[in-house]
DNA sequence: ATAGTTACTGACAGCGTTGTTCGTAGCGCC
DNA sequence: GGCGCTACGAACAACGCTGTCAGTAACTAT
């Protein structure tokens, strides 16, 4: 299928180049045909680009969901969880997808409620460490959940600028290591500890 | 003095738009004159886009570098650090202007080490207050830099999505709680608290 | 068989953007 | 006054990119 295959192209120098950087000829010569062809299937580059988010999103959405389900949030598979969470937001791009989007002012995730999902799975599972819903227990899983959320896209972004400032060399170990370290914290922060 | 006009002009659609929207008419625009003279002053677009990346770079670190100064790093005092780096990241556009250059493969701060300052500012705080300088030591230090950097510059850019998605309303007020949250914990975390 | 539809190409038009060129006005200097 | 220099503008050149158009090949349906 083309229209797949273009796809896939257009989403890959998006995500290397950004909405701007995108050249319909481009994406062409990937894919092996020829610009009028990709304008024949998409009828824009607007419209391309619209695709092409819609499907990243989801198809986003389906492995982050699919990673959270497959391991609980307790005791220290949250550090599995993160490990997961990892390639998909850096390798993979999704995280680069983010920023540029939110930068470029397309809010990319409307109404989608990913994170008010994971907010409140991890409630239940403070709830079921017998912890009381109060408001400031909610309020603190928000920003853990948060603080997890920015930690992730952003190192997936900036890693390799932040490591190199501050003169550390293995990059990749030093990511999981750090990744290890937040999840332990924000396990024993939330009384989520194995005991 | 014209010159710094279309800098100051230039530099804000580059924090709006990224460096692909900026146009050299539009910038001639905002400061009432005319592109050829835009040129005339700066020779081509790309080295417009360098003088304002430096002098921008320069003057962050300027900004960065000052609030760090006033404020110490221990107590809650690191609340107060927090509050003054946000501004200077969001409404000011620094956190921004880093994502647009990182994306774009600039790496915006090559060789200026301010995380490599901080950690090691952070670092003295701790031995202060007889912490004994380990490789563990230092590896959480850092850890908790990176953290901190991560989280500040990621809400300066995601927080509005990111609060829309956990249908938070309160998005600047929220914004300080979690800022003194995890001010909070890094505090405690490194045992620089006020005891 | 033929007509219609879809996938696709090559050429071209139109437009916006950068950068160049030429001309002009002001200003100090000798 | 004449000369050089800088700041500026208008017009134009050059180029790349999107989108259109006409035409072809293949496949489907009747």
């Amino acid at each position: 299928m083309v229209r797949a295959e273009i796809l896939d192209a257009a989403e890959r120098r998006m995500i290397d180049v950004g909405p701007d950087g995108v050249r319909l000829q481009d994406v062409a010569d990937d894919v092996g045909t020829s610009h009028s062809n990709v304008l024949h299937h998409f009828g824009s580059k607007e419209l391309l680009l619209g695709a092409l988010v819609e499907r990243a999103v989801e198809g986003m959405r389906g492995e982050v969901v699919e990673a959270i389900a497959n391991a609980d949030m307790s005791g220290d598979r949250l550090r599995n969880l993160f490990e997961a969470l990892a390639p998909v937001l850096g390798e993979r791009g999704h995280a680069r997808l983010i920023f540029w989007l939110t930068l470029g002012g397309h809010a990319p995730n409307v109404g989608s409620e990913w994170l008010a999902q994971v907010v409140e799975a991890t409630l239940a599972l403070r709830k079921a460490r017998g912890q009381k819903l109060t408001a400031a227990l909610l309020q603190e899983t928000q920003h853990a959940v948060m603080l997890a959320a920015l930690a992730l896209t952003g190192a997936a972004v900036l890693w390799p600028t932040m490591t190199a400032d501050m003169g550390i060399v293995d990059v990749a170990l030093s990511a999981t290591r750090f990744r290890r370290w937040l999840a332990d914290i924000l396990v024993e922060r939330m009384g989520l500890g194995p005991a």
